[in-house]
DNA sequence: TCCTAATTGATATCAAGTATCAATAAATTG
DNA sequence: CAATTTATTGATACTTGATATCAATTAGGA
């Protein structure tokens, strides 16, 4: 047992994959290690398209796979495809900036109190819940100080 | 003038279109009392099957416009087809019944307060919100108490 | 009533995603 | 390491949800 066989904990994506009694297979490889390489949330189709050499069915399945396993965040938007995030801590919300649609994960305490006094409020048992805060980014702000009218 | 031609209040949804320079057309009027009828979120392929007397293209453009009027939210599913359903208060959230898919709505100052407390903490303009709370209603809690393990 | 612009809805089309299934590749076993 | 078994792949067809087109129809003002 060589110290060299242990796998680096970055390798997050495909372990995960293993971890749930799946092979690892080339196109899973290069589905994961893209979506850890990328920048950010993305869509199905974007990846289909970052991967042409994978096919669209492996694509999609490796996604499932990895949702389900908790590795991704699935968020539905309001219109068009769902996006895609690596999910880093363990329960966490998101902000999306609605101009460029770029998604930040982020987690704070008061939220979680709040999810707490709501319980005696509502009839039935919590069981989850899902928040999204639509922002402007700084970069987009940015932008359009620097730009005037030209951000898109 | 005579006051018959009053519209009453709870007229809501085709108000919203008229207000918004929209004709007032015996396939909007059906599909605008037929979600004011019926209770709780709907699918348009819901409502679709329940107006065959209307084109799907007529419910889907209804549906768009009750929505850009703000007299209908839209809510993304995590799968499948988004729900829609009146919004009674001007902000508001919904909890949605993961088991029956019952979604009501609910307003909490708390809520509102930490949006204005993560204004501080997030990179960014904040815009909007979204906030889904799953639960089991308590029709679903008392189904499976009676029925044991039935619950589909 | 007449006129004009908005609306309708059958149809075609698009987009996102899933099912099928023969060919292929991974792991296991002898 | 070869043989065997089983999971995986990906081209294709299909499903579903939704929109574009456009001739026929209708609402509502003049």
């Amino acid at each position: 047992m060589p110290a060299q066989t242990i796998v680096p904990v970055e390798a997050n994506l495909i372990n995960a994959l293993e971890d749930r009694g799946l092979r690892k297979t080339s196109a899973r490889s290069a589905v994961t290690t893209r979506i850890e390489t990328a920048s950010g949330a993305f869509t199905a189709e974007q990846l289909c398209r970052d991967l042409p050499e994978v096919g669209r069915a492996t694509v999609y399945r490796t996604i499932r796979h990895l949702v389900d396993a908790g590795a991704l965040c699935k968020l539905p938007m309001l219109d068009g495809a769902p996006k895609y995030s690596v999910a880093r801590n363990e329960h966490h919300h998101h902000t999306i900036c609605s101009r460029c649609g770029a998604v930040e994960e982020f987690r704070h305490s008061t939220v979680e109190r709040v999810m707490r006094s709501l319980e005696k409020e509502i009839d039935g048992d919590i069981v989850g819940h899902r928040m999204e805060i639509f922002i402007t980014c700084s970069n987009c702000l940015a932008e359009s100080n620097r730009g005037g009218s030209s951000g898109r």
